[in-house]
DNA sequence: TCGATTTACCTTGATATCAAGTTATCCGGG
DNA sequence: CCCGGATAACTTGATATCAAGGTAAATCGA
């Protein structure tokens, strides 16, 4: 009987004629990001970083050398508008982490990449952050948590 | 091959030290939701609603007559502070949705309550983001919806 | 080759949120 | 009874985000 359990027997008590067990599911899911995230965070704050920012150099980062994306590449990995990309971008200038020149294959683009100082970060941070996530994921047996991620890539299948 | 595992890809070619099956499982979760909210919010918003403000409305709803809380009582069921719920009062209170009413009990406290006009729009919202719901997780079996709500259920007992 | 369309990115304006600080009220120990 | 600490809710200031609009450059079709 956690939190949300409470939750829908409220709704069965008010609306019996409701359907609410989906509610259930997407209701813990939610709930589920949203401690993950305050408990990620901490691991992100150790580098100075936020998960904005941890998710840019992360995906420059990954993408090998020259570690090097233009801002709607990153704008499509990171699922966010362009202005708030251009909002990103410029932190991560005026705090060193990467570095902006013209594409000069494409005169209205940039290239971003990591500076030096960037790798460096991200690449500690990064580290952190797995041994985060594996702390996280606890909870469950690796056999479990192969099962919760066949499911929820089957959902996510059925939705993108 | 999804999005997700091109990123674990990513990693591994990068940093192979990494454990990153974790980082899977949660990215997915992270995705997952994501992709929920916006389109459950489609819903929200053929009400005038968006997830706040449903969130309110449908925390006094559940709550069964008289249809009433305090502000706190709401920060803690929907994990904002009071600065936020504040906002959001005002907002529901200037669109005629809620009543507000000084706690008979406690000079510095507020009681919240739906009004006939917001107990209709929440009971006919609340319908159709069941139905809404309902279809998002049309991707799994009656079985395998179950079963993602245990591992999901199981993971978050052991975080809260 | 040239005009129309598309693309890349930035800018603007509005909004939601949080953390921290504030004020009024309540409560418990002396 | 009163005073200090706790609590309820609002206010303030900062930030992140989005949607929509703007500008410059690239590309495509005739």
């Amino acid at each position: 009987m956690d939190h949300v359990d409470k939750i829908l027997a409220q709704w069965q008590q008010q609306r019996p004629d409701l359907n609410v067990a989906p509610m259930g599911t997407l209701g813990r899911l939610k709930r589920l990001n949203h401690v993950l995230m305050r408990a990620m965070e901490k691991t992100w704050a150790h580098y100075g970083l936020n998960e904005s920012s941890f998710d840019v150099l992360a995906t420059l980062r990954r993408e090998g050398a020259p570690y090097a994306l233009s801002p709607s590449d990153l704008m499509a990995s990171t699922m966010v508008t362009s202005g708030t990309m251009t909002h990103r971008l410029q932190q991560l200038e005026k705090a060193g982490l990467i570095e902006r020149v013209k594409n000069p294959d494409d005169g209205r683009g940039f290239l971003i990449s990591l500076s030096g100082k960037g790798f460096a970060l991200i690449d500690e941070a990064v580290a952190a952050h797995t041994e985060t996530q594996a702390r996280l994921v606890n909870g469950l047996s690796d056999k479990q948590r192969s099962q919760l991620d066949d499911l929820l890539k089957r959902l996510l299948a059925g939705l993108e």
